[in-house]
DNA sequence: CTGAAAGCGCTAACAG
DNA sequence: CTGTTAGCGCTTTCAG
């Protein structure tokens, strides 16, 4: 079972050099003897092994995909995106959850070092940006997503400034002047940009920023969603609005809003981030940012895979839009 | 900058082979020899190619994942465990999504003849049996949930029949006597077991099986439940109760029910399946089965890499728990 | 148009 | 305890 190229050749009477001519279909050879060849390689039922071509071209034609949550619907589109492409091109992907942990990263790291991937996309908001500078010396890769402003790594990513800023300036724009934020952790860049947004639309309509109503979460789970509601149900001057930087905790919101007894939109709207697929399954459904996940998947994979050929790419920032829907349609 | 194994021995004066003893810490080598070989190794920040392990050893240390969805809840936990096991194992994964397309799985079946995999564990319901049992007389493959009785690659499940037996009586016990089920398509088997024991249930409590309320659905998603309860609650004897075979199908079927103006569990009492992260998220919360996901993603690793070092492997059926939430709280 | 042969980086059997 | 050597399966010069 299972032949090889040797085989082949000896079957078909002619080299292996002849036979990795007729698998690639490039160097001349005679039309007889490639028809001889092919014939040989369907009766001998032969597929070339990538283990003896990749170490020949010294690649793996795989391509790692740092996620911190392979759960997340964030990354759903993104990565179908990605994998499209990716296999349309000849290439493979390695789908790779860090659960943001250094040592986890360094395993999926050791994969690039090691040869068995050709570079990486990491989507980590978490990952070590030193780990990876160091590693993009040396290897190719592409930050999709997330990002760090200061490393050279190119990127693709949207206006997240902007589009918080849209976001909150819709709730205004309905009515609301107490608008609470729900955001993550100061540390990713992302949380940084939006809170820029929503203080830059705050300002803009002369309503003041209000410490007690920015709520920042560990984590971008539903469960943070809900704790944050809780402790914002709590102030004495109640908001009217929030604003939360993920679905997921949009959605927690959600449901601690009703729990607690009050009616999405009337009492309270809520503006949701990422356009998941579950943002449209909930009661109500959520209005929300969009951003072009699927175009941002492909893009980020043409990238890399440029690098990997030794092509210099530019970053990109790609639109986004509002998708208003009954969370807000008070 | 990335040296090999040769400029490594060269360096520390001794022979590659030497390296690669220490590398792998098996065969003596002298406490010196080995110390200078290390310090060199790190002098040189030198990683061994996993492609000329690769083709030496002619392995891949791959494992190639099959799922219709990347996006279908269901399967998380299950790869979590995989993930785990494969890791520590010195495994990596390959996760593959097949969309049910048989252009697709056939890209991800030529990963293995092609030596870039070296096993399957397979958990679309919609697989090409015949291409994986063709596949599995060469190569090792599991299969993991859903499973073709017929053939001989060994699974790794649980008891759908007896599991959806228990959902259906406990909405009888709470005392529902027309009770709905939406199915899935029944070619795939769990479909069929499924059923079987919804109709279980019904008869042994002397409850009629009625046709009209057996929906079946194309797929699992959201939508489709949404659609289905539309139909189902246009019936004359309107359900009291709606079981689906998935909590995506429930979830749609809670959406549906509410836009209709019923009220859940009061009206109508609502059951799921799989327990997904979402199930705990909706309004109301939802019943669902559990099932031991985690543990089947490592017991399928498990078989896999057991086949793949040549041991013969033992399907597996788990235990199932009924998880009692608001939905059927009436 | 075709074949011989070198070599990608590594492991393991064998000899010493 | 250590070195030599023969491949693993493939691609690609270089000659002819």
């Amino acid at each position: 079972m299972m032949a090889n190229i040797q085989q082949v050749a000896q079957e078909a009477g002619v080299s292996v050099a002849t036979v990795s001519r007729v698998l690639h279909g490039q160097g001349s050879v005679a039309t007889k003897t490639r028809i001889k060849v092919e014939d040989t390689i369907k009766k001998l039922n032969y597929q070339p092994s990538m283990l003896g071509r990749n170490l020949r071209n010294s690649e793996s034609r795989l391509l790692l995909i740092l996620i911190p949550k392979i759960s997340n619907p964030f990354y759903f589109d993104i990565i179908k995106g990605i994998e499209n492409i990716a296999i349309s091109q000849g290439y493979n992907i390695l789908l790779c959850e860090t659960d943001s942990s250094p040592e986890r990263e360094n395993i999926y790291f050791d994969l690039v070092r090691t040869k068995m991937a050709d570079g990486i996309i990491s989507m980590d908001p978490a990952v070590n940006m030193e780990a990876l500078m160091e590693l993009a010396e040396n290897h190719p890769i592409v930050q999709c997503s997330e990002y760090a402003v200061e490393s050279d790594i190119p990127y693709v990513t949207i206006d997240s400034e902007e589009a918080a800023y849209r976001a909150v300036k819709h709730l205004i724009k309905i009515g609301n002047e107490n608008i609470a934020f729900i955001n993550s952790d100061k540390r990713y860049l992302y949380a940084r940009q939006r809170n820029e947004g929503y203080q830059r639309a705050l300002k803009e309509h002369g309503l003041a920023v209000k410490e007690e109503y920015i709520y920042h979460t560990e984590h971008l789970g539903f469960e943070y969603g809900q704790q944050a509601v809780k402790s914002i149900l709590n102030l004495e001057d109640r908001p009217t609005a929030v604003f939360a930087v993920s679905d997921l905790l949009a959605i927690g919101a959600l449901k601690e809003i009703h729990a607690c007894g009050f009616h999405v939109p009337d009492d309270i709207a809520v503006v949701g981030f990422d356009n998941i697929d579950f943002s449209n399954m909930t009661n109500p459904a959520l209005t929300t940012i969009a951003q072009p996940m699927y175009k941002m998947g492909t893009l980020a994979v043409d990238m890399l895979i440029k690098k990997i050929q030794g092509n210099d790419v530019e970053s990109i920032i790609l639109d986004h839009e509002l998708i208003m829907r009954e969370s807000t349609s008070g």
